[in-house]
DNA sequence: GTCCTATAATTGGACGTCCTATGAATGATT
DNA sequence: AATCATTCATAGGACGTCCAATTATAGGAC
């Protein structure tokens, strides 16, 4: 991408925040600008490996999900529930997914205003390979030490319980 | 937003990353899937307090840049490469905050290519509000402990310096 | 049985990001 | 001095996300 910088960028904006009296907020700036550049650059990552399944990392979330279900189907609501995404966008990724032929939508039998999205047997080999691809190359090698691996997990559980995503 | 879980989503794909024999895998997938979601969580906090000013996170950024340096103005490549973005996301940016009048665009003075992005005074009063906000809605309380915090921020350091972003 | 609210999914629009390609200017090589 | 590769910024397009508004259905209150 791009050269290396001499200086840490956000440990000199946390030093800058720090000089101009918000020493409180400080670490916080830290950890929120951490995550967002985190995001980029593990998105970027695991991006470049599906590119060549031709799927992106929100279509990907949504094929594992069906994957993992008894039946290779749940309703669009449940979707996006577990995925913790606005309904906007489990239609864009469907949508997206139907034309690829990687999932089909099917009336829900007991609510007609649900519909099912079903896993077809290409979208089941697609997510299989992907996987495969991910893990290898992304997943288990995520960038950081064990350790840190696990920690940051830890600690993001919490921002994840505190912002009420489960109980 | 919407209800609780009843069962943390990750730890649940972590457990069926096991189950379907991808132990080693399994940890890289909660850390890279926590740091999706933990960016969403954070970035909806900091959107939020931003809206009233009319403002994104990737625009205030841009604000704070330039009001941390010495003559509020600097070259649209560093602005880039010190956010660790696109140009093309710079130039974005600097569209829209050239037309709420927050910055100017100058001509630089050694290189015809280049073009040079100015704070307007404008630019500076809405960014010392948007920070007071944000370091008391979200800063000051980032929905960690102060340990927590401090632990996250390490192991970001970590994972941001192994992808090249500095040395 | 009708009305009225709540819910499911979609559409259209805004925004930020990246990618690819382009126009302009620089600097080095010849 | 002329050429050529590099660099800077921008344009156009794709994608995912959210928001606000819309349509259709469900289920309860009366």
């Amino acid at each position: 991408m791009s050269e290396p910088l001499s200086l840490d960028p956000i440990a000199e904006a946390e030093r800058h925040w720090r000089r101009h009296g918000w020493p409180d907020a400080a670490p916080g700036m830290a950890a929120v600008t951490s995550i967002m550049r985190a995001h980029q650059i593990v998105l970027a990552r695991v991006e470049a490996v599906l590119r060549p399944h031709r799927l992106t990392f929100a279509r990907y979330e949504v094929l594992m999900l069906l994957s993992f279900s008894r039946t290779g189907t749940l309703p669009m609501k449940l979707v996006g529930s577990r995925l913790q995404v606005h309904p906007t966008s489990v239609t864009n990724a469907v949508d997206r997914l139907q034309d690829a032929g990687l999932v089909r939508r099917e009336p829900h039998p007991d609510d007609a205003r649900s519909l099912l999205v079903a896993l077809t047997d290409s979208g089941r080999d697609v997510a299989r390979a992907a996987t495969t691809d991910l893990n290898a190359a992304v997943f288990s090698q995520p960038g950081l030490s064990p350790a840190g691996t696990a920690e940051l997990v830890r600690v993001l559980t919490d921002l994840r319980r505190g912002a009420g995503d489960f109980t």
